[in-house]
DNA sequence: AAATGATATTTGCTATAGCAAACATCATGA
DNA sequence: TCATGATGTTTGCTATAGCAAATATCATTT
């Protein structure tokens, strides 16, 4: 996937700076940082073991992505979506990734809709074994293999930030029970139209999975948007 | 615009890091800084009279916005955008923008329309007295007014990046004559739209605004998307 | 003349230090 | 008991220093 061209591997270790911004992205969209806490750079860094800087720098980058907040006093908190942001966030996810999809049929060959196909299978299996952390990360394995066979590298970064956004929520999703999909699980459905080369279909699969996601996401979200920054 | 609730403004001085951002995105989207262009943070930081470190981080905030390249030895780079590149940024531009004008259509007041045509008519003076700076900044608020008026902040954010992307593609267009708008200035089928609150209108005025736009540019880039990075 | 190699410079990354504002703690006083 | 004020700590921001890799410069060699 990195290079079907020749030679020339040997990417360059990342950078202390890179290394904590995936790690806090990950704890983000992992869940488990929770909305309303405060990240302090140099607690981070001590727990970490590096030097203020790096650890600094990786969380300016996730405000700027708009994955934390950044109050007066220039600190930074997990924030806590209002239902209606998270509804406006999840309404441009539905628009962009059913973009993505309906190219997506167009374009993708077999082989590619194979591997999806594997992710989601993946997915079913660790959904079998309540295994959430595995479920998280095929599930985002699908939603960016999509991305990835439409050949959008503009969109792919933009709903890598609004991903990101979103992604305290959803342990507020680990708290309740997972739908059972009484209509067949949406990812099923895009694989379909992806097969049949069908971008329409493609697209209302995937707004079709956002939507109820979003269904059981947005009522849990009422209890938790406060307004303020109790600490 | 900043508060209409009661006390409190003394918003805290921008940092400096904040101010080199702000520096360097309005020499990125005024067409200031050319393609293919190196940006050395110690020079920069000489040039600005601060130190390293608030150019620094500036530098890697454009560049997680997607407005600077970083090649694997870190250093940014203005980047050539390709051809199918900027068609993909103005592409999702028409589809975002267009969503924010349809809903503005719905929200809008008289007087935040009239706040847009004076925008406009200030752009349009700007243009015949052939005053490059007004015109690229009142287009600029011109566009986001109309986003401000839809509230959606989340869709506000993802064009601000994807505006900045596109800025630097400016300065091929002040090199080529402005069409004449023979059917008239987009915008002013817009305000029409907004005054008869038809969101179709709106969201088709936006999309031939962007469209007729990308139509002049794109052809300026093909000469100009080298691959290379020669210094 | 061209290639090679040594040296000096540049440059990004990380760590550290200092400052000022914010915050917490606690003693003092009404 | 509560308010006030002094003091120490925390914390973000900026500057500076050191390191290592990359780059540039230049002398040497073939």
């Amino acid at each position: 996937m990195a290079s079907d061209t020749t030679l020339a591997p040997v990417d360059r270790d990342e950078t202390l700076a890179e290394k904590v911004y995936g790690r806090l992205r990950g704890a983000l969209v992992g869940g488990r940082l929770v909305p309303g806490q405060k990240l302090v750079h140099r607690q981070l860094a001590a727990e970490l073991g590096v030097s203020p800087t790096p650890v600094r720098e990786a969380l300016l980058r996730l405000v700027s992505e708009g994955a934390l907040d950044l109050d007066v006093r220039g600190i930074s908190w997990v924030p806590r979506l209002s239902p209606g942001r998270y509804a406006e966030i999840m309404d441009l996810r539905g628009e962009l990734e059913g973009r993505a999809a309906a190219r997506a049929a167009l374009l993708a060959t077999p082989e590619e809709i194979a591997t999806l196909r594997a992710i989601h299978d993946r997915l079913m299996e660790g959904r079998r074994a309540k295994d959430a952390p595995v479920v998280l990360a095929e599930n985002e394995r699908f939603h960016f293999g999509v991305i990835a066979i439409a050949r959008m590298p503009v969109l792919q970064k933009v709903v890598e930030h609004l991903w990101t956004q979103a992604g305290p929520t959803i342990n507020l999703l680990l708290t309740v029970p997972r739908p059972d999909w009484p209509n067949g699980h949406p990812h099923e459905d895009l694989l379909r139209a992806l097969d049949a080369h069908d971008a329409d279909a493609a697209r209302a699969a995937v707004e079709r999975d956002l939507r109820e996601y979003a269904k059981i996401v947005a009522p849990l979200l009422e209890r938790d948007s406060g307004h303020g920054n109790p600490d």
